[in-house]
Formats: C-alpha cells, sequence, structure tokens
DNA sequence: AGCACGCCGACT
DNA sequence: GTCGGCGTGCTC
C-alpha cells in the first residue's frame, strides 16, 4: 500500500480523499493542494500525511500541485475543524470550505496583506491638469492628485469609488499598491471609570487569560458589557495577544469598530459576510500573520486563525445568527467555547438576555457568571406599564394609552420607539363580502399586503402578486387590511402626529447598506421623533433622547408551537424595552398585550429577565426539553407530500431501536408547506449527546443510502434551534 | 454539489 | 430523424 496524501475537498460528502504525493515537494498537514477531481480540478486541505490509501491504488490519483509549503491552517485551527464538521455531522470537506474565505481557495498566491493604495499614473496627471474626465471619475482623480490614498480612505471620501475606479485603472490613469499594514498606534482615547462591578468583572477574566474558563456576562442593556471587553482586548494587547470579539450580525460592526479603534488605538480587524472576498481574504491572512490584532466579525469569523489567541468574546451570545440555518449548521458560540479550551484562553459570553443554554451551564457550575446590574450614571431602570388591549377603542392597533403616551413623549421634546415584529401594511388582506383572504398559492399561509408597493407578498416565499382591485372570489370591491404592520403604525401616527418625523425602520426602509446608518444619523439628540420598526431596532445604537418604548402585540410569540418562543419573547421584550432612557433621562416602557395575566409576561415585568428565564428553565427541565436534552433533527421536503413521507418513514426504520433516545415523528414540519415544498420532520432527542454520537454518522450514511432519498431534499441539525 | 451518462417526448 | 428532459451514479 502506497503512503497517500488524506485531503479534505469542498463537497458536501461524508468522504475524504486520498491522493498520491505530488511530483515534487513535500506536503504538510493544513497545507493547500490543487488536485484532480472528477472531470476537473479542486483545492483541498491536507488532513493527513503517510495516510493508508482507503480504496485501490488503480483509482489514485497525484496531487497537482503544492499551493503553500508551509501549513495554511495551523494545528489547533485543524483540530477545530475536525472536531466541529463531527460534531454538527458536517461533511469533513465542508467545515473547511466555511473556515476559508474563497480567494483561498483558488489555486493562486497567497494575496498580499499589506494594505490597498492607489495612486495616479504620468497619464493620470495629465488627465487630472487637461479636466478631461467627468462624474466620479474627476472626483477621484482630484482625490488622488496629492498622494496616494489607501482603499479605506478612498472608501470614506468617496462610496462608490470601485466603479471609476475600474475605468481609470483600465485606462491606466490610476494604478495600484501595497503597502504594510499600518503599524503605529493611532490616537487612543481614556478609558472611562469603570463601576465596581465591571471592574470586578475585568478582574475575574483578567486573572484567567493565559488558561482556558468561560464567563457568562449577565448585563442588561445599557449597563456597560462594552467597556468590560475593552478593558480586557487592552489587556490582552498589552499581553502582545489577540483578541477575537464575535458580534451577532454586520450591523453592530460599524459602531463598535468605531468605538475599538477609538479606545485601543489599534487596527480593528473586520471579517463578516458582506466584505468583498478579497477583503476577507486579507483580514483573515492578518489575523493568521498576527499582524491583526484586534479582530471584529459574525458568525464565520468564528474560524479564523488565531496563533497568539489571547481572549474570545462572544456578544450577544443568545442571539439566533450565531447558528447556520443551512449547509454546515455549526453554532460560532459554542465552537468558540470549544476553541478556547483548545487555545487555552478565556471565552466571554455576554448578553443581557442570555439563552437558558448558558444560563444552564453556569448553573451546573461550567460557565463562571459575572454580573452587571447597575446602569452606569444611575439611571433608573425604565418603568414598564402593561396595557391591557381587550375591550380597549384601537387606533389601528393602537390602544388610546399607548398615543397619549406618546403624545407625552413628543410634546416633552423626546423621542418614541413604537416596536411591532412584522413588515408591511397589514398581515391579511380580507373580503368582508365572502371571506375569502389573500394566501400564498406556495405556502398555504396568509399574504401580507404591501400598500406602498401596491402588492401582496409572501413573507415566508417572497410570492408576489398585484393589489387586487376587487375580491377574485366574490367580485366584490370589499377587500379589508386585517391587523397591523409596521407600515400600517407609520401611516397612523403620521395622521395622529403630523408635527413630529415618524421614521420607520424595517428591512424595506433600510435595504441599502448603511442606510440604517444614515437613517439614525438624521435622528437629531434633541429633537423629538417617532421611530416605527421591527427587531432591527432592538438592538445596538444608543439613541439618547429616546424616552419611550411602546411594544405593539407581542401574544403571537405566546401561542407558538416552538418551545423557545416563550424564551425569545422574554429576549425581545427586553432588548427592545432596553432602548428607552439609555442616557440621562429615564426612560418608560408600554407593553400593549391581550394576555395581560400571561405568566411569563407577569414575570417579566415584575421581576425581570432573570426571574423570567429561571422560570422557563424550570420548565424546560421538568418536560425535559434543551438545555436538559439534546435534539438531532431530520428535515426533509419534496414537490410532493407522499416523497417526504416515504423518506421519513425510511428513515425512521433504518434508526436503531434504543433506549438511549427518543423519536418524535415523522411529522409535518411547523409549516408544512412553503415556496411549493411539502415539509415533514424526524425528530430524535437524548439525555446524552455523547453516546448517540456515532450512532448518528451511521445513520446519516444510512439515509443517503436509501432510494427515497433521492427524491427529498434532507438535513440533519444537531441543536437545532428551531423547529422550522 | 457538479457533471457525466442514458433512455423517452416535441420539434426542424 | 435530432434536441433535451432529468433520473442515476460517481468523484480518491
Amino acid at each position: 500500500m502506497p503512503a497517500v496524501l488524506r485531503v479534505a475537498l469542498p463537497v458536501p460528502l461524508p468522504t475524504l480523499f486520498d491522493y498520491l504525493p505530488p511530483a515534487a515537494g513535500e506536503a504538510c498537514v493544513g497545507s493547500r493542494v490543487l488536485v484532480p477531481f472528477g472531470r476537473g480540478r479542486m483545492v483541498g486541505v491536507v488532513v493527513a500525511i503517510d495516510a493508508e490509501a482507503a480504496v485501490g491504488s488503480s483509482r489514485l490519483k497525484q496531487v497537482l500541485r503544492l499551493l503553500d509549503d508551509v501549513a495554511l491552517l495551523d494545528a489547533e485551527l485543524m483540530h477545530t475543524l475536525a472536531w466541529a464538521a463531527d460534531y454538527w455531522l458536517g461533511g469533513p470537506g465542508e467545515a473547511y470550505a466555511n473556515a476559508l474565505p474563497l480567494t483561498l481557495r483558488e489555486a493562486k498566491p497567497l494575496p498580499p496583506i499589506g494594505d490597498e493604495y492607489w495612486s495616479l499614473t504620468q497619464a493620470g496627471h495629465s488627465a487630472h491638469d487637461a479636466g478631461t474626465r467627468r462624474g466620479g471619475s474627476k472626483v477621484l482623480l482630484a482625490l488622488l492628485v496629492d498622494r496616494a490614498l489607501s482603499a479605506q480612505e478612498l472608501t470614506e471620501r468617496l462610496p462608490g469609488w470601485r466603479e471609476a475606479g475600474r475605468r481609470l485603472a483600465s485606462a491606466g490613469l490610476i494604478e495600484r499598491s501595497e503597502r504594510p499594514p499600518l503599524d503605529r498606534p493611532l490616537p487612543a482615547s481614556l478609558a472611562p471609570r469603570l463601576s465596581d462591578e465591571q471592574q470586578q468583572a475585568v478582574a475575574a477574566v483578567g486573572a484567567s487569560l493565559g488558561q482556558y474558563q468561560p464567563f457568562l456576562l449577565d448585563g442588561v442593556t445599557g449597563s456597560g458589557k462594552t467597556e468590560v471587553y475593552l478593558a480586557l482586548i487592552e489587556q490582552v494587547l498589552a499581553q502582545g495577544k489577540q483578541a477575537l470579539l464575535l458580534v451577532p450580525e454586520i450591523g453592530l460592526a460599524p459602531q463598535t469598530v468605531r468605538r475599538l479603534r477609538e479606545r485601543l488605538g489599534v487596527i480593528v480587524e473586520v471579517l463578516h459576510s458582506n466584505l468583498s472576498e478579497g477583503d476577507r481574504a486579507r483580514a483573515w491572512l492578518r489575523a493568521r500573520a498576527g499582524s491583526a490584532r484586534v479582530i471584529l466579525g459574525t458568525r464565520s469569523a468564528v474560524f479564523t486563525p488565531l496563533p497568539q489567541a489571547g481572549l474570545i468574546i462572544v456578544d450577544e451570545e443568545h442571539d439566533s445568527a450565531y447558528k447556520q440555518q443551512e449547509g454546515f449548521r455549526y453554532h460560532a458560540r459554542d465552537l468558540a467555547v470549544v476553541r478556547a479550551r483548545r487555545l487555552g484562553v478565556p471565552v466571554l459570553l455576554g448578553s443581557g438576555t442570555p439563552s437558558l443554554e448558558s444560563l444552564a451551564n453556569a448553573e451546573a457550575g461550567r460557565y463562571r457568571t459575572l454580573h452587571l446590574r447597575a446602569r452606569p450614571g444611575a439611571i433608573r431602570p425604565p418603568q414598564v406599564q402593561i396595557i391591557d388591549m381587550r375591550a380597549q377603542r384601537l387606533e389601528h392597533g393602537m390602544s388610546p394609552a399607548l398615543l397619549a403616551a406618546v403624545a407625552d413623549t413628543v410634546a416633552r421634546g423626546e423621542q418614541a420607539l413604537v416596536f411591532r415584529n412584522r413588515r408591511g401594511y397589514a398581515p391579511v388582506l380580507l373580503c368582508h363580502a365572502c371571506g375569502w383572504h389573500a394566501g400564498c398559492p406556495r405556502c398555504d399561509r396568509p399574504l401580507t399586503l404591501h400598500a406602498g408597493r401596491r402588492q401582496l407578498i409572501c413573507h415566508h416565499c417572497d410570492y408576489r402578486q398585484r393589489l387586487p382591485a376587487a375580491c377574485p372570489s366574490c367580485g366584490a370591491g370589499d377587500l379589508k387590511p386585517q391587523g397591523q404592520g409596521t407600515e400600517r403604525l407609520e401611516e397612523a401616527l403620521i395622521a395622529q402626529f403630523p408635527q413630529v418625523p415618524v421614521l420607520r425602520v424595517d428591512r424595506e426602509t433600510t435595504r441599502r447598506r448603511d442606510a440604517f446608518e444614515q437613517l439614525l444619523a438624521t435622528l437629531h439628540d434633541d429633537q423629538p421623533a417617532i421611530l416605527v420598526g421591527t427587531q432591527m431596532l432592538a438592538k445596538g445604537h444608543d439613541l439618547p433622547n429616546l424616552t419611550l418604548v411602546a411594544i405593539v402585540g407581542v401574544d403571537e410569540g405566546l401561542h407558538s408551537v416552538d418551545f423557545r418562543a416563550g424564551e425569545r419573547l422574554a429576549q425581545l421584550v427586553v432588548q427592545v424595552a432596553g432602548r428607552a432612557g439609555r442616557a440621562r433621562k429615564p426612560g418608560r416602557v408600554v407593553l400593549q398585550t391581550h394576555q395581560p395575566e400571561h405568566p411569563l409576561l407577569r414575570c417579566l415585568l415584575a421581576q425581570g429577565y432573570a426571574a423570567a428565564a429561571r422560570e422557563l428553565l424550570a420548565e424546560r427541565r421538568l418536560i425535559q426539553l434543551p438545555p436538559y436534552s439534546h435534539q438531532i433533527l431530520l428535515r426533509a421536503d419534496a414537490p410532493q407530500r407522499e416523497q417526504v413521507d416515504a423518506f421519513l418513514a425510511a428513515a425512521n426504520t433504518a434508526l436503531p431501536r434504543s433506549d438511549q433516545f427518543q423519536i418524535a415523528g415523522p411529522m409535518p414540519a411547523p409549516m408544512p408547506l412553503r415556496a411549493g415544498r411539502h415539509r415533514g420532520q424526524l425528530l430524535l432527542e437524548a439525555t446524552s449527546r455523547s453516546t448517540l454520537h456515532g450512532m448518528l454518522r451511521s445513520w446519516q450514511l444510512a439515509l443517503a443510502a436509501l432510494p427515497s432519498a433521492r427524491r427529498v431534499r434532507w438535513s440533519l441539525d444537531v441543536d437545532p434551534i428551531d423547529l422550522y
């Protein structure tokens, strides 16, 4: 048997592939190779050398070329990736595909990791003097006439300069160069005085630097978690180590980057999916080279190489954005903890509304809890008032008490936020003559009315149709919107408060990148305004003049079939409420509901999130739901229901009988029809997941071999976070 | 996932 | 008589 190289390839197959060593050179584990695969060629990562071939030598092909002389992925990252692929049942190659920026999965030399600079050529200077160019090109030439500028500086001064840049570069008027990343310290601002609790948190984590220890930093919005992060990152930098800070979404990145830069006086490397591939590769490589000291990123940044790791922070750790919902379904928060253990560094999970999983880990003594209770500056926590919607005359879904609260607020020159977790004008369009309602033909759910665009849109599959003038069923012209979305609330608030600016913030109004930031920038600190919006308003963004949060209709969450609905509702209410009164002014929250006596709401409002979470945890323990049990969900969908049923039945049969786990289903998914496909699922629940592991792999292979599997799309989800 | 091969309907 | 539909099988 010849010794072969074992290579992970970016294909969703459950196997690694063996190759004969290349004609020239010595491959090492963690380096990339170009290999023939099927008809074409592919870049893979060497996971083992001197392996014994798993297939007959006649089938072995030879590595075409080595792409790295040293490992691109260090031993720790290789182990982490293998562990992740194993835990979340991914193909061995999929983890690598997620970890490596696209540019690094091409058979090219590594891109330079210096900063990208642009300058005028001789011809460029002439063109500028002649003034022949127009528009963006002219502005760009003028910007570069004195000195070369970095791509970042150009983006700051002329957003969208790339197009003009391309034109001018191909005309030979400007040229690109690389310079080593700036290493001179930038001006750093002084750290504010920390509260006692903040100091204790910093001291506790600081004392653990250099060893593995998970911390749960439990701090309400505005309690100053970020200052704790900053102080710790400062310590890590002083030791010459790297800090990785994960945030749930890109929207939170720009302001956080600014804050980190201003306070720490170092370059902050950013890694998220909205970055261009070149930028991602550069940031990744800088982290690998150790020149990036502070790395801020979203989910996939958990795979950043950290050769000098000092600390990992996961901000808003409860956020479900950390779980990848398709393909390789890993959880970045959980992986961050695993990485921290292997790296021997502390990991800090921060949230004002910790996940029940993390609370259970703290309860079990696996995590140390740090509390930040007080809001610095001694602002009182917002007072919360429940409005019983029953027997109220509603103005487009808003009660008189709610409108009065908004009126008071704007009369004082302050700002109000009206929160509604529903986009569009109305969630249902109903015919008052015959009872027909507009439904999605592909999802069996009502279509949402979007009045401004005169469309009916399905929020599940994006099916769209024009707004009918009359009822398609009976011809009556009596179509009435039922219920309220943000668009309708906006309209009603404009009518009620004609002199106050009303700003709607949802996916529709903030489609463009940075539109959200720009929108918020128009809010002057001292001017009254009304904000209407969805989830997007729940996070980040300090609005110092915002003193009222009005939550319209959270009842939907209380009826949901998903056992996590209560947890999510509590988190959402607390996060949204936390927008109120962040600066000097006291805040007020009104919560409008049809179920003022609901135990979860009452507990949440009377005793706060921690108490509500304790109740929810006790419930979960009682009925043995996560985090007190472990779930694996098999999902399947197909154009015909029989195909789904046949596959799930066969999958169920292929499951070994065991008292290690319970099986629920096969059953229809909570949305049994979506985008024209029928959906079903099979749920495994076990008290101990580790005993399940070996069985799962063989089950997965058995599923792939089922004839019925070819007629469905299917996936296995380890620790699913919604049963959708 | 791609990408071939392979065997049955509506077209120049 | 062909172009092309997507079922089936393979990739070291």
